[in-house]
DNA sequence: TATTGTTATACTCTATAACTATA
DNA sequence: TATAGTTATAGAGTATAACAATA
């Protein structure tokens, strides 16, 4: 007997994101601990493929981590030499960190990772129907959160 | 310095259901709870409006729960008069559980409150685009867990 | 012996707070 | 005294496992 959600919470937009939302991140979660690492390992490379940033403190505003958090993110990347840190000599409180060669191959395969994953999980939507699907929830993020807005960026 | 989420995140798809969908959860859950409520409570209200249920493992099961959590629920909604539950006199292990008058009022103060955070969440889309996002995401569901398939129903 | 509902336990994730070193 | 990073602690939420009643 396979019973099914109630038809009011089907008919709920909200349901459908937030219920998808979850089960896309555990999915992905559980995909990247399988390889040992976290998702948001990917995260942080990703970010650091753009640019090194002059403190962690800007790492974890950028990504909205707890700055505590993202420590032992830090702690586990550079173990395996995926980043460096290194002490701003003019306030050595303060540390750079910039992704490494070893870093750049790793988020490819990441890459990888996460297309494959929303591959499968978008697979009954078409490219036109992904396209409009990204562009929907693109405005929803970037109305309600500024770091959704990615500046018009002139490339380095 | 406002910065922003990583361009090659926020160029995934995969990446904004995720986080969109963990925002509205935590989002409704908080409203929830500011009521004295879980979201959950939410769930089994609309499911037993669409009809009672002859055991809580087919309100677990439906709504994709764990049944020594709904255990907690159960009692939280019928200690407050919104559910009944009456053990099956042929096999007394079971319990039917139906919703009360007194709950489904309270399910129509719920709608309320999730009608609210949605239209909040889903300001900038107009209805056309609102319904263009539920059908992206339905199909989505659908093709990945028949808990989402919602039969054709003729209404009781 | 198997099943329904219940209770108790353990574990993960995250959020908060305390600590150190530099400024 | 304030700040950057780190470490330690505590709490919520959830998953697992043991339990009692009935079949």
């Amino acid at each position: 007997m396979p019973s099914c959600f109630p038809a009011e919470l089907v008919s709920r937009t909200g349901f459908l994101l937030a219920r998808l939302g979850m089960a896309l991140k555990m999915r992905t979660m559980d995909a990247f601990e399988a390889e040992g690492f976290s998702a948001y390992h990917y995260s942080v490379l990703a970010l650091l493929a753009e640019g090194p940033r002059t403190a962690q403190a800007v790492i974890a505003e950028s990504l909205q981590l707890d700055p505590s958090y993202l420590v032992a993110l830090l702690d586990g990347l550079e173990e395996r030499g995926l980043v460096e840190r290194r002490r701003d000599p003019n306030d050595r409180r303060r540390q750079t960190v910039a992704v490494t060669a070893a870093g750049k191959r790793r988020l490819a395969a990441f890459r990888t990772v996460v297309q494959r994953i929303e591959d499968e999980f978008l697979e009954p939507l078409d490219e036109d129907e992904r396209r409009e699907l990204h562009d929907l929830l693109l405005r929803v993020g970037a109305h309600r959160d500024a770091h959704f807005v990615v500046p018009v960026a002139s490339k380095s």
